[in-house]
DNA sequence: CGACACTTTGAAGACGATCAACGCCGGTGG
DNA sequence: CCACCGGCGTTGATCGTCTTCAAAGTGTCG
């Protein structure tokens, strides 16, 4: 509808670097501004796989349901970043998880051929693309290994550590973004095991009060957390961590 | 050293997937054979990322090391899958994990920049890594949905299940190829505790004696180990092993 | 034969899920 | 304006599962 609303926002995403302005121009004029209220589904588990999405404002969530009606949410993915991207390029007919709009958001929608089609024509956005699906990739690993090793605190204490590094918010104070139902089911636990957990993390350097959360010893959360995480130096979480502890603790030293 | 020794097996690699003969001719020659003894390793956490590998034979355990000393095994690789793209691809400069041979093997070794020059030069071998790393991204991801929802049983039920698809196992009777205590860390539980997981398959169609398997009744194990496994109608696996063990009761009922 | 790695089995304990009850809040409707 | 409701979150009690610690059995290889 609107010739070019959201440029340059969009056009420095990662997924387009490399690119010269002329081929992101040339690429983005392809996509179709969708909207999406909050609650609305964007697409269902099983339905046929025909877009690729640019997020550019909102939160989209990424769940499944087991057969005993449970949801386990995958992902809540927030602006800047794709969706669809891995089903796309793993050629899968139907989708394997259903997504929804979070909160009112703001989509730019591509056809599986755009992508497709772009990934053979102009190289750096295959290996935009490579980057991006094998970091997923690690991420994923590595959340499996802390759904087998850690405890509930670990886990609480290491998402909301992340939590802040993505949605740049300062560790000293700030609302958890959405609700804890939500948060217990990206983690995987029932939602009195995170109540019952929030209560506890005081003692490892996070004051949690309703939705309000203070991470007061950045140093002893990432101890606590890196302790029991694998990855210790290569998570790059917990790096930026302890960098945007160390800025916020420098911002306050001067 | 050996001009053309392992031709057509590795030529048929799905990562070389609509390339000419000619182009696969020039990939490959650059190649270089290595072989590694087991228990050998291959590179350490922390080493930086030096080569692309082809596996011609033999197989090669993943696994990361936890500040308490326990290793957990990420992945369990074998003849005709690789390994290294997904760290290459993600830019990193070492090594997130340990790369160790399980049992005598031999490798087809490239350097760093071959794949990434040949992902820019070759579009389909573009789209063949893409494919196979968002492959990885999403059994990670329901890796870690079963690590939350599962039961060590049904870990178990649906490891084996896996396992007998992938290595091309008659589910009727096979033996295991890798020792309890790997298992056991590839699913991120105790020996103990699959010690005694599998005496209690037998109720489920599955009888361990020793390291003999015999699923003696895959359509229990599928419902059994599906019922939990919300990806029901899409995961490979299960879907494979359905056929799978439509094919075994058809040759027997022949 | 003895060393050692691998596996099994038992008993105790910790942790998280489950069931149940209740408090809190925003919205709807009388 | 107040009563009622539903979604959300908290708290308590109980139960099942997996880990942990300990001991002993099995196997292979020098």
């Amino acid at each position: 509808m609107q010739p070019t609303v959201l440029p340059e926002s969009v056009k420095s995403m990662p997924l387009f670097a490399g690119l010269t302005e002329q081929e992101k121009e040339t690429l983005l004029k392809e996509g179709r501004v969708r909207e999406c209220g909050r609650g609305q589904a964007l697409f269902h588990h099983g339905d046929s796989v025909t877009h690729f999405y640019l997020i550019i404002s909102g939160s989209i969530q990424l769940f499944r349901e087991n057969p005993d009606g449970k949801e386990k949410t995958i992902e809540v993915l927030i602006a800047g970043q794709t969706l669809g991207e891995n089903e796309i390029m793993d050629s899968c007919r139907s989708h394997r998880m259903n997504a929804t709009a979070i909160s009112d958001s703001v989509l730019l929608e591509f056809s599986v051929s755009w992508l497709k089609t772009a990934a053979q024509k102009y190289s750096p956005l295959a290996l935009n693309l490579l980057s991006t699906i094998a970091g997923q990739a690690y991420m994923a690993s590595v959340e499996a290994e802390h759904q087998a090793y850690m405890s509930a605190a670990q886990l609480v204490a290491c998402f909301l550590q992340r939590l802040c590094v993505l949605h740049e918010f300062n560790p000293q104070g700030f609302d958890l973004p959405y609700s804890k139902t939500l948060i217990a089911s990206r983690l995987g636990m029932e939602i009195e095991t995170l109540s019952r957990t929030l209560a506890k993390l005081k003692d490892q350097g996070i004051i949690v009060e309703g939705s309000r959360v203070s991470i007061y010893d950045a140093i002893r959360v990432a101890e606590y957390v890196c302790g029991f995480c694998s990855i210790s130096g290569d998570c790059p979480a917990h790096t930026e961590m302890e960098k945007k502890s160390g800025f916020f603790l420098d911002t306050q030293a001067s």
